[in-house]
This record gives C-alpha cells, structure tokens and sequence, in this order.
DNA sequence: GTCTATAAAACGATAGAC
DNA sequence: GTCTATCGTTTTATAGAC
C-alpha cells in the first residue's frame, strides 16, 4: 500500500504559490507537479484540469486570507492602529515573498481573459479585505469616510507593490504600510478635504 | 507582385495592443497573426520569435509613449495643471481601453519571469513617465518634494488601474487622476507632513 | 495514491511555392 | 511579402500497472 505523500490541501497551497511567483499561464502541469514532488500523472487524481487547480486554489486562498489575515482587524482586544499595522504587516510581507507580488492583482492581470470564472474569486478576496480595514478605521471615521479610506489603503499598497516588484526597492511598500496606519489616527480639518 | 498589406510598425502596434489586452502567454502566434490579418507564416518573415515580438514592442512603445504622451510635460506654453491633466487623461485612456490596463504593469506581472530581459524597458517606460510628472510638479514643490510626489502619482494610478479593472468601476481612476491634478496646487502646512 | 507510458491537441518555428 | 504545408516540441490529459 503506497503512502500518501502530500494532502490535498497541500498540493493547492503549493499550486497557488507557484501561480503567485511565476504565473499562472508560465505553470505547466509539469511544473506544478514538480513543485509538489509528484509526478505529472498522478496529480489527475486531484484535479480533473488545470482550471480546476485555480479555481479551487483562490477558494482555499480566500479561506485562508479571512481566517488568518483578514481577522486580525476585528480582534477589538487590540487598539484600532496595532490590528491594522498587524495586518497589513502580514499580508505585505506574503506578497513580498520571493517577489510575487499579489496573487489577487497578478490572476486579475493574466488571467481574467482566459478564465472569467474566477473573478467573483477575486472579488470577494479584495471585498473581505475592504471589509475588514474598513472596520478598524469606522473607530476613527465615519462610515462613509472609512470605506472610502478603505479603498485608498488598497489602493495604495497595491500601486506600491507594482513598483517594489519593478525596481526592487521595498521603499515604496513600505511608505504605504506607514501611510495606512496613520490613517487611523483620525480626521484632521486637511485630510477631511484630501477624500 | 504581391502588394504590402502591413507595415512593420503596424504589426508590431497591433502585438502590443494584444499583450496588454490579452496578455502574453494567452496570446499565441496564430492569435497575432490574426489580429494582423497575416497567416502564421508570414510573420517570421519580420520577427524570428515571439520574444522579439514583445521586445521590439515594447521598444515601439516606449519611444511613442516619450513622444506622444510624456512630451505633453515639457510644454511650458501651458500651464502645469494643464499639463498634468492633459498627459494624464491620454495616459489613462489608453489603460481603460477595452479594460487592458497598463502595459508595463501587465507585462511585468506575467513575462518578468519568463524573459527577464524586457525589465530595463519596463523601467525605462516608468522612469520617463516620473521624469514627465516630475517635472510639472517642481513649478510647485521642491526637487525632492516634487520627485516623491511623483512616484506617489504612478503608484495612485496603478493602483486605481488595477481596481478599475477587478470592479469595472472607473471610480478609482477617476478620483486617482483629480488627486494628482489638484497635486500641482503645491504645498499646504498639512501636505507637507503627509509626504 | 503514485507511478510510467502514451495519446491528442496546441504551439512555435521552418521550408518552399508564388 | 504573403501564402500553404509541415516539422518538432511542448503541453494537457488519459490509461493502466503496481
């Protein structure tokens, strides 16, 4: 009886992470299985295509983002400024690693024509991030004002992580991640006109 | 004698608009040749690889964008707002265009990894749209005021591209471009904190 | 559940006629 | 300069042994 050399849930952790760094259409099977320690035949016993890799890829992922990254804004133990600098902290470094840049923003980029399937995927990851920031930022803003604050921070980080990706300098990343902590600090008579 | 149907130029305007709205990878040989109105065939007879297609793309555009959009910078006929909403409003047309987004973007999320020597084109794009932005903003803010704000523009408006496209909204576009145009008003007492 | 072997299709690239 | 025809390779996917 042969044993069992990787789970599931592994082999689409390690699937997405491929997509991540090298994309999605630059992954062959072979690779994929590689990456997994496999060999290309056997990963048909999991998945039926490589579409389907993906879509059950971003599934695991927006699990995975809610539970682990996303949560930390509504841990309400913690100030408002440490559950966002926490957070963002988190997530910025994954999507630094190994200069991936955002499995959202890049399957958005290269593969929404391919695969219009998944962008509801995608949607509901950057939806349950807005959520979540906006949330820490209603202690200091209005409602109104915090989504619309919420959009900038995502905004922001996701044009800093293009350029960090493009000249290597974390410079830009990190600017950004200041920049939204000290938006819980609250309204001031200038930023309230900046919106 | 067989006429011209195609110049060289076309085709390679016609594999650029392509990239960017289809991606790299998605975009095979027959996909380009389409779009030409060419058989496979005849393309080798001006390229010798899809790799030089992209790379002499790029090129082309790099030279046109200088010419065509960054070029509006320089001209001290009119004033810098002006200025700024002018480059700024053709720049991002052209991103919107059947939702394609930016090239260099797109390019650098799907083919930095597969042929890593298109980056210094890429950079060299980015650079001369800072160089462009940079310009219009020292009538305004010093030279080190003027070149971080600069990149901070790039990084709004690739950041709103990116939603825009997720969301199909051009709300995030659009505030992103009134943002850097109201940039060129200069320097407030609470601005200069926030750089 | 993992392997090897192979089928079937897609793709990049070439050859040669006109 | 454009076409048709085709080669060689890569890639997705399947079949069947263990």
């Amino acid at each position: 009886m042969p044993i069992q050399k990787i789970t599931r849930e592994e082999i689409i952790s390690k699937c997405v992470e491929r997509f991540r760094t090298h994309g999605f259409h630059s992954s062959t099977m072979s690779d994929l299985a590689e990456v997994c320690g496999l060999q290309k035949g056997s990963f048909y016993h999991y998945f039926t295509s490589k579409d389907e890799i993906l879509e059950e890829g971003l599934k695991q992922m927006s699990a995975y983002f809610q539970e682990h990254i996303f949560a930390i804004a509504y841990n309400d133990h913690l100030p408002p400024k440490k559950r966002m600098k926490s957070m963002l902290q988190k997530h910025t470094a994954m999507m630094l690693h190994k200069h991936g840049g955002c499995i959202v923003a890049n399957i958005a980029t290269e593969a929404l024509h391919t695969n219009p399937d998944v962008k509801p995927l995608l949607v509901e990851v950057s939806d349950n991030w807005h959520a979540a920031l906006r949330y820490i930022l209603q202690s200091s803003y209005t409602a109104k004002a915090a989504e619309i604050r919420a959009w900038r921070i995502i905004q922001d980080i996701e044009g800093a992580i293009m350029l960090t990706r493009l000249y290597g300098k974390e410079t830009f990343i990190k600017q950004a991640l200041q920049r939204s902590v000290e938006y819980c600090d609250g309204e001031t008579a200038e930023s309230a006109k900046r919106v």
